[in-house]
DNA sequence: ATTGGACGTTACCGACCGGTAACAACAGCG
DNA sequence: CGCTGTTGTTACCGGTCGGTAACGTCCAAT
């Protein structure tokens, strides 16, 4: 009952470089791997760091000579995670860099397998509705990030030739965001159907076709 | 420190109607109210029970006469927000009784300014993202309510003439639930208004004008 | 006036949580 | 070899939380 759940989430966590042998990953990159999944399974004030150290296969100790605090390890996995996100939006400016627009779409249908993947939304709304302190640091960090996003997501509308970038931008925002809501309080059956044809129609209406 | 906050929020919790004289409502009333303020600007697990009774001028023990659990209260607190939510579906179904499509844009209109002047989201979309317990017996309330709230949504789309009236209610639900939750994650200034107008515009492309 | 039920008050319980101290084991490196 | 820095282990602290027991108080109905 007590070393069952060790060496199980051996990722390496930098991204998809494979860690060479039976080598495991530094403790640090395992916490903030297993607090990643356990936070946004569980929520963050659902999950105690104590928990999190033993999935990591690690104690306590160790976690907190790296991380100052819970709130510290809260902030550094919404890094990590918008860190992914990243790499997922350069993968796709990469692949279609010549076609806007294709860009675009190609954006709503990633987003959208991704609603119907996973079922727990998006790990930085979900901190924003569950961290209630104003002057939580992952506030901040959360604020920052998303305002970002949209900046470049309404470049992107733009150089899809979008009439109304900005509108379509943020339409498209809450479209999505209300899809990775919806999935998790069910009343709705297939959100990320109804997300990609309600999306694309809109970038059809705003864009031309 | 210790009786400054007790009858402020002296509200009778029934409704509209007017407790006479200086008579307190019920514990029991009072408590729901406060529980459901503190929920909703706190967060269910941020907010203890013994605050919850302290808030509500009574204490933890008259709490638990009334309700069986913390878990029991706070399904006792959704049902609450979403009679709350019918009350005003209500009224304005008997208002524009005659005009479905006039009742459809004031549904939107009136959610709008609901996302403007309340920055904490949906309780019942709070609660499922942040009550994770799958056996929790709020989920299941959450998402029989939701989905009864979709039906009647996509009755009145059907009603105003919608060309695909699920479609339709759908992506209007995505825009709101979108928008409530953009609101605590900021990124996005006046998100109400986007909604407004993203809202309109796809009822005018799928009701005719 | 008596009674019964709802309410208030205090104290308490066990469990958990975030965070720390102290010390042992272990690596790599000169 | 010895040294240094990282990790593992255990034990502990204060605080908070959900929930309960026991008893006292008040009011309303009979």
């Amino acid at each position: 009952m007590s070393e069952d759940s060790a060496a199980v989430l051996d990722r390496s966590a930098t991204g998809g470089e494979a860690c060479a042998g039976g080598a495991r990953s530094k403790p640090r990159d395992r916490i903030v791997a297993a607090a990643r999944d356990m936070f946004h399974a569980q929520g963050f004030r659902g999950v105690g760091v104590e928990a999190i150290a033993e999935a990591a296969g690690t104690n306590k100790m160790t976690l907190y000579r790296h991380f100052g605090s819970k709130d510290e390890l809260i902030v550094e996995c919404l890094r990590s995670v918008f860190a992914e996100g990243e790499a997922l939006w350069a993968a796709l400016e990469e692949r279609h860099h010549a076609d806007p627009r294709a860009h675009l779409v190609a954006w709503v249908r990633e987003k959208a397998e991704y609603v119907l993947t996973d079922c727990r939304g998006c790990t930085l709304a979900n901190a924003a509705v569950e961290i209630t302190e104003a002057d939580h640091p992952a506030r901040r960090y959360i604020e920052e990030r998303k305002a970002a996003y949209r900046v470049r997501l309404t470049a992107l509308c733009a150089a899809a030739g979008a009439a109304q970038a900005e509108l379509l931008a943020d339409a498209l925002s809450l479209l999505l965001e209300g899809a990775r809501v919806s999935r998790q309080s069910g009343g709705m059956d297939d959100p990320h159907t109804k997300f990609m044809r309600t999306a694309e129609a809109m970038i059809g209406a705003f864009a031309g076709r």
